[in-house]
RNA sequence: GCUCAUAUAGCUCAGUCGGUAGAGCACUUCCUUGGUAAGGAAGAGGUCACCGGUUCAAGUCCGGUUAUGAGCUCCA
């Protein structure tokens, strides 16, 4: 006699076993047609899933984001039944929901072509058509293994044979298909109404790369066609913002063939990049840091004293030169340390702020090589601190601080927090790794951020907090880090007199508030569309000319605001103005100045800003004052105008 | 690094069955001096990424290299 209690506290009491479609339809037969799964005290399971006793149960549809997970679960089902059906002989392995989407591994030697891909949807939409019952089979783990062998699914056995021993093993049968699986799915494959395969790309089985390499299909699954299509329309529109297109429409930047993964930055893009590296050195001097510069060229001997050629040389630069081995250095670090070590540090001199926009060099893969987001060569907004154990949550807090301020000024407000901790392979006692995660754990609590623990995701030489922003589509960057070290200074001999004579080796923190400007600048392309604020803008305003007759004031009017210190430029070309503006406004200027006979006669320009609008004419001084105002207030205004 | 795909004019792209390469925009020159997103005309521009093979003949077919793209792996 089950009693069943709704998510809204009411509760229906039923006088047998009843299933959770059965509750469904009980409450509403429009409540049963949508129903894909059900919660029953807290477990998801199926609509078919018997409730004897009394329980809590929440009915999931396509409202909920479970049930979104349902369906996309079930549509990767989906795919690899149409999948195994029109290429016999290929092994199914695994298929988890996504964000957006889903996606199935299969192990074949074959490669699935994108006109595969069109086949298999086509088939996909036919099996949904048919709206096969799914149904559940629990197995005995000995049959299943038994099962999935007579079958040729290899990698299932695997996966079967390596379950925890208390876990149930259930099977999901569509038709004359089945699969290994967990559930929950949806009760007929009638519900999946709105699905298109995206890509096709290999994957390693188990994500390790000494695996044999398996054939994914990506797909993306939604409630309905309107929801897909506008999933559709997004992509598509994330795809304009894309940095290396903008790049090429603004001239701000190129790579080529000579140069795998490093910049080559034209006029528009490296007055961005001094801009920001100009923001930035001022920043930094406000808050205590100091500014250094170290070599390019380290001998090996260095690097492997620190144990950076040990665990990266593979990835390192490497030349020789009278028969001396040096290389190109892939970080900052241990030049920082021999800064720090010149001359005998006292306590009193920590915490010590080093920064440099550090040159810094890798050989990163080339696969993993994307724009300017993943170069070979690239510039850190480096900086360590040198301090004392107690004077690491000061600091870390100090940098939080800092580093929300900054990316307040580029217009971010959303930033993902991890902390790291520490990994089976650590240098430093349990004690120093719980003081240093703590300190990082509390500086986070203390400005109430959430945050979320990888566990042992930190460095082998200390825990770290990652900063991370989204980009247009998506796509988690990493920009800033903060990070304990118990390691290098020791290793490189760094000490500091401690108040009672005694000498100490220092902490070291490692910190970065854009990471690399290659990446950042790439990040602000797309998260702007390209649409600069003022203060970023490479070119602020345009002087335009509508005849020759206007050149000389033009040109006069251009002069005047360069020489307060803005970026203008004039446009006197013989063309007609609409032209001109047309130009200028698919490059993004924020402000273009026209001058006629109407504003030479009365000495003043008149002013469209970039979305077109006009703001009237006003002498050069009151437009002057009016860019400074929009330079001033940085990225921060722009985004609540933008929203 | 791995899998798959791609590489044609400065850019975006077409190029059928293998028969010596085409468009739009941009560029140059000339005309036009025009008030808020494209005025007109003419011209120039390509060793079809690179190396090799098949063929009477290769942008096109085959192999390799490099780079790029989508994923995977990696990311001090």
């Amino acid at each position: 006699m089950p009693v069943i209690t709704l998510p809204d506290g009411n509760q229906r009491s039923f006088d047998r076993p009843v299933t959770v479609h059965e509750v469904a339809a009980a409450i509403g037969p429009g409540l049963a047609k949508a129903a894909l799964a059900g919660v029953v005290d807290g477990r998801e399971v199926d609509t078919s899933h018997v409730i004897d006793d009394d329980a809590s149960l929440a009915i999931i549809t396509d409202r909920d984001e479970a049930g979104l997970e349902v369906i996309r679960h079930s549509t990767a089902h989906l795919l690899a039944m149409a999948t195994q059906e029109l290429f016999p002989g290929v092994q199914v392995t695994i298929g988890p929901v996504v964000e957006d989407g889903f996606y199935y591994d299969f192990a074949t030697g074959h490669n699935f072509t994108p006109e595969d891909l069109e086949k298999i949807e086509r088939r996909m939409e036919e099996l949904a058509a048919e709206d096969l019952p799914v149904e559940r089979v629990v197995y005995d783990r000995d049959e299943a293994v038994e099962l999935f062998r007579n079958m040729g699914e290899h990698y299932k056995v695997q996966i079967i044979e390596e379950l925890p021993d208390d876990e149930q093993i259930t099977v999901y049968r569509q038709g004359g298909w089945m699969d290994l699986c967990r559930g929950p799915h949806v009760p007929t494959t009638g519900k999946l109404k709105a699905f298109k395969l995206t890509k096709v790309a290999g994957a390693y089985w188990r994500g390790d790369s000494r695996n044999e390499m398996l054939q994914r299909i990506y797909g993306t699954a939604w409630a309905d066609k309107k929801q897909l299509k506008a999933y559709l329309v997004r992509i598509e529109e994330a795809e304009k913002r894309d940095h290396r297109k903008l790049a090429r429409k603004l001239g701000l930047f190129h790579t080529q063939e000579e140069a795998p993964g490093m910049v080559f930055w034209h006029p528009a893009g490296w007055t961005v990049y001094q801009v920001i590296e100009q923001y930035m050195r001022a920043r930094q001097l406000e808050r205590g840091y100091q500014e250094i510069n170290t070599p390019q060229l380290v001998d090996l001997s260095l690097w492997e004293k620190s144990g950076h050629a040990d665990k990266f040389g593979d990835d390192m630069f490497m030349l020789k030169s009278e028969d001396r081995d040096f290389a190109v250095k892939p970080m900052n670090c241990p030049c920082h340390v021999q800064v720090y070590n010149q001359g005998l540090k006292s306590y009193r001199d920590l915490p010590l702020r080093l920064a440099e926009f550090g040159s810094c060099h890798r050989n990163e893969p080339s696969g993993s090589l994307h724009g300017i987001m993943r170069v070979r060569g690239f510039v850190q907004d480096d900086a360590h601190i040198f301090c004392t154990e107690e004077q690491i949550q000061p600091e870390v807090s100090d940098f939080i601080d800092f580093l929300h301020d900054v990316y307040a000024d580029f217009g971010f407000d959303e930033v993902i927090y991890r902390l790291s901790t520490r990994p089976e392979k650590r240098v430093g006692s349990d004690a120093d790794w719980e003081r240093a995660e703590k300190a990082l754990a509390d500086a986070l609590d203390a400005q109430q951020l959430p945050w979320e623990e990888l566990p042992g995701e930190g460095a082998f030489y200390g825990p770290k907090i990652e900063f991370s922003l989204k980009d247009c589509i998506g796509r988690v960057w990493q920009l800033g880090t903060i990070q304990v070290d118990f390691s290098m200074p020791g290793r490189l001999d760094a000490q500091y007199v401690a108040e009672d004579g005694s000498r100490h080796v220092p902490v070291m923190l490692h910190r970065a508030i854009l990471g690399s400007f290659e990446r950042f600048i790439g990040i602000l392309i797309e998260h702007y569309e390209g649409v600069f604020p003022a203060w970023l803008a490479p070119t602020q305003a345009v002087v335009l000319n509508i005849t020759d007759k206007q050149a000389d004031y033009a040109r006069r009017v251009q002069e005047s605001l360069q020489n307060k210190g803005f970026r203008v430029i004039s446009d006197l070309r013989n063309e007609k103005i609409g032209f001109k503006i047309r130009e200028h406004t698919i490059l993004k200027v924020p402000y273009l100045l026209v001058v006629g006979d109407k504003e030479v006669e009365s000495q003043t320009v008149a002013v469209r800003a970039r979305r077109g609008e006009d703001l009237g004419s006003m002498d050069p001084d009151a437009f002057a004052a009016l860019l400074a105002e929009d330079v001033a207030c940085r990225g921060r205004i722009v985004l609540e105008t933008q929203h």
